[in-house]
DNA sequence: AAATTTGTCTATTTACATTTC
DNA sequence: GGAAATGTAAATAGACAAATT
């Protein structure tokens, strides 16, 4: 074999390293790093064997392999044994979700993007805080709390994740500020950097951006219409170390898919015997009617599964709240990053949940909202009609499946440029999976009915009309 | 040399690998953990160099280091070139320092522990709260918002940001739920594990729990009567890498010192030229009076530092809320962590602040703090006159130099026999320096200035009569 | 001031396990 | 179903730099 045989090799990426003062394994990865955020690698590309670049730079393996690795918790890359290493398919999206990190909307703009509440049940809570507010020593809602509640608050807050079928004893609660901030802390408490949690392929993608803030990899699970099987689950943890798992069951984010009852039990059983870790988002379980709610993972597999429950989606965003409920086990290390991570939540905030809980008015604007989502629901199978995925009718979110000249990028922008925010299946993407052409639809976050009809109206006439719109 | 002298080593650990079937670094690391925890390695310990353990063991020096490092990351161990490896000064004792987690205190407990406020200022912030609700379109307060806040609310800050000596545009400001929040996001956003970051030898514990979490390592710079010198400063970041300095310049917590101007000055120069990143905690600043209060560190390098404004000391720790004021290079990456970890801070709490700031009751409630703390003061001084060190009128913690015959830790065993609860020097520690017989006493904590009194003479009894206690 | 001690860091070697063909 | 391809991970080697004596 000549020495130079490499030369033949078809490589799909050749890097230049000139000399710096840096060490090799840091300028490799760096390179790598500038050429996928420059484009020269575009996301799905399979890079070169780690043994062909170790030949064709004449270093050795490991020191390709220590550079890639650096990379892939940077979630740039993603690698398995025997398949190769390919560029993220969500390398060059932007994952974070809410704009007001971006730029200011304009004037008439219809956000349907992020997922913000209808707020017509905003008054009733403001009326209530206030209520809280003037009651005598109402000032001790302003010292510090323990994240584990007041009994009274914990008595509420068991009564809601019973609604979610979600069995706990009170010890095992605990108040977080919001779901994100309980993805955070329990992340951060019991998983360490280069741990790998998996996860749908498509996916949530507060938890994309925090898992890599942690060094955190998430693994993806391939979806097929929205939908896994326990015997993919099965062999992709058998073969990459997997530590846990992190699944929407209900009204999956943004598939909308409802996991059936028979791959909970499955899931729940193949936790169980091999320690696995479960993280459930419950986090719009209760938009379903109570008829509609299936038993959650947490009650198949209790040692084993982290609950946790946003209050953001069916009462406010502004209480900043999440419930955790865990195995016992767990309880002490996620409150002691809660600490680390706000030394506690607003006990007012805590406290207001409980009392809306209790008094049995969260429930009633659990209600109203169910019965707004419903509505824009009809209008958006209506308008869309044609193109739009079915999905149950109190789900707030809607999963379109596009038309092959568009991917969701492309229609991202030109919904955009009509008016209308929506969010690419690109954003959710984890890993090196292959994206469908789709978006999100957040029906409600338009701030009325009428706004959301708009919006719906803008995206069909895109879909009948692509060639009216530049970005194709 | 016979092969087996190092038998005539006096070597401080012995371990015993058994075989099992983990790796062998992780074996050492978990058997030195338990070591560590069980007590049978002791605070200070110097363990033997890593080469003669390599020797003993017969195994690969990389190997011992490795085993090494996995401790070091958890705050058990620090280690410096050519001087050796020691056991970490606090690895035995709880730096969690609210209670709130550990047991409920029995009836009639003086707590002068955790920091906590005084609350007589409470009722003006509930009835300020309720203003703001009552008003129509309150409910917008329950939405997302952005940490950037409104042009009003940072407005409002930046007029808080003055007082404090920072001077920063509108740009650079972000809120976070309050400044341990603060602490969490800019470690987890502009650090990286095995990162190192230099702070006094004593030090604000919350800072070591969040970097431990988030396997950041802490520095000791060693102090003298809670002082230290550029000089120190500058030879340990010669040799230990160091990304980044966290500093509490004023009313340093636990030794309630302030840093003089000229090592202001000093700091901020050699940040300037080595290109340091400097945390400036400005938790207490605002305890002064505004006549007292020096230029911060960010008023010198403004390039080089973050400065951190909770308002939880001078407004109310229910606000659960902080400003932090950056560098524009770096406030991207920080609200970036700041989504990632809550998506936002509550609105109303921000609209709240905001507002606090603007009609003046923030500038009221100082000052009301500010005399309570006055009052509390002059009772610690002739209370405990001939024991505790002198320091400024309006600081929140007292410093207390135990005799000789006490450790801080058996001083805080007794004090707590005794029905007060106040934190050992060791909670403090950082790394390998060696911990002062002191304890830190939290005046503003017991809810009334007579319960403040008892907790003080209950102190003085134990300094006076320590025969009349078992723990010693 | 030179030699020794000591921890740090990168690169290398070797064994291993899974996937693909 | 066996061989080749491919990534992973532990242990090892060697050069380096600061602190100590």
């Amino acid at each position: 074999m000549p020495v130079n045989s490499f030369d033949d090799y078809p490589m799909s990426w050749k890097p230049k390293l000139t000399k710096s003062n840096k060490p090799i394994y840091q300028a490799l990865a760096y390179q790598l790093e500038s050429d996928i955020k420059s484009g020269a690698l575009l996301p799905g590309t399979m890079l070169p064997p780690q043994r062909e670049l170790a030949d064709y730079l004449d270093l050795n393996l490991s020191t390709i392999s220590r550079a890639f690795k650096l990379c892939e918790q940077k979630g740039l890359l993603s690698a398995s044994i025997g398949r190769g290493t390919f560029v993220s398919s969500d390398a060059r999206s932007n994952s974070i979700l809410l704009n007001v990190l971006n730029d200011t909307p304009s004037e008439g703009f219809i956000e349907m993007g992020a997922i913000l509440p209808t707020l017509e049940e905003g008054d009733m809570i403001t009326s209530f805080m206030q209520t809280i507010l003037k009651e005598p020593g109402s000032y001790q809602y302003l010292n510090y709390s323990s994240p584990m509640g007041s009994p009274f608050q914990q008595e509420a807050a068991n009564h809601w994740l019973q609604k979610g079928h979600c069995f706990v004893s009170k010890q095992q609660i605990l108040f977080s500020n919001g779901s994100q901030n309980a993805l955070c802390c329990i992340l951060a408490s019991l998983f360490q950097t280069g741990d790998k949690i998996l996860t749908t392929s498509l996916v949530y993608s507060g938890i994309k951006t925090v898992a890599t803030m942690l060094g955190i990899q998430l693994v993806a699970l391939p979806l097929k219409n929205g939908r896994f099987t326990i015997e993919q689950v099965q062999t992709i943890c058998k073969t990459e170390n997997i530590k846990g798992l992190y699944l929407i069951p209900d009204f999956h984010n943004p598939t909308t898919v409802t996991m059936p009852l028979s791959l909970r039990k499955e899931i729940a059983a193949f936790a169980i015997s091999n320690h696995l870790l479960i993280l459930e988002d419950a986090i719009n379980t209760l938009l379903k009617t109570d008829a509609a709610i299936l038993p959650s993972i947490q009650s198949l597999a209790p040692e084993n599964t982290i609950y946790i429950m946003s209050l953001s989606k069916t009462i406010s965003p502004g209480l900043r709240m999440a419930l955790i409920a865990s195995p016992q086990a767990y309880i002490k290390k996620i409150a002691v990053a809660i600490y680390n991570n706000t030394i506690s939540v607003s006990p007012l905030m805590v406290e207001c949940a409980a009392r809306l809980i209790q008094s049995g008015l969260a429930e009633q604007i659990r209600c109203h909202r169910r019965l707004e989502i419903q509505k824009r629901n009809e209008l958006a199978d209506s308008l869309l009609a044609g193109f739009i995925s079915p999905c149950e009718a109190e789900c707030n979110l809607r999963y379109l499946q596009l038309p092959d000249y568009f991917t969701g990028t492309s229609f991202e922008l030109c919904a955009r440029q009509a008016g209308v925010q929506v969010y690419a299946a690109e954003r959710f993407a984890v890993g090196n999976c292959s994206v469908p052409k789709a978006v999100r639809i957040a029906i409600t976050s338009p701030a009325s009915t009428n706004e959301c009809n708009e919006g719906l109206i803008k995206l069909r006439s895109l879909l009948i009309n692509p060639h009216d719109f530049t970005y194709l």
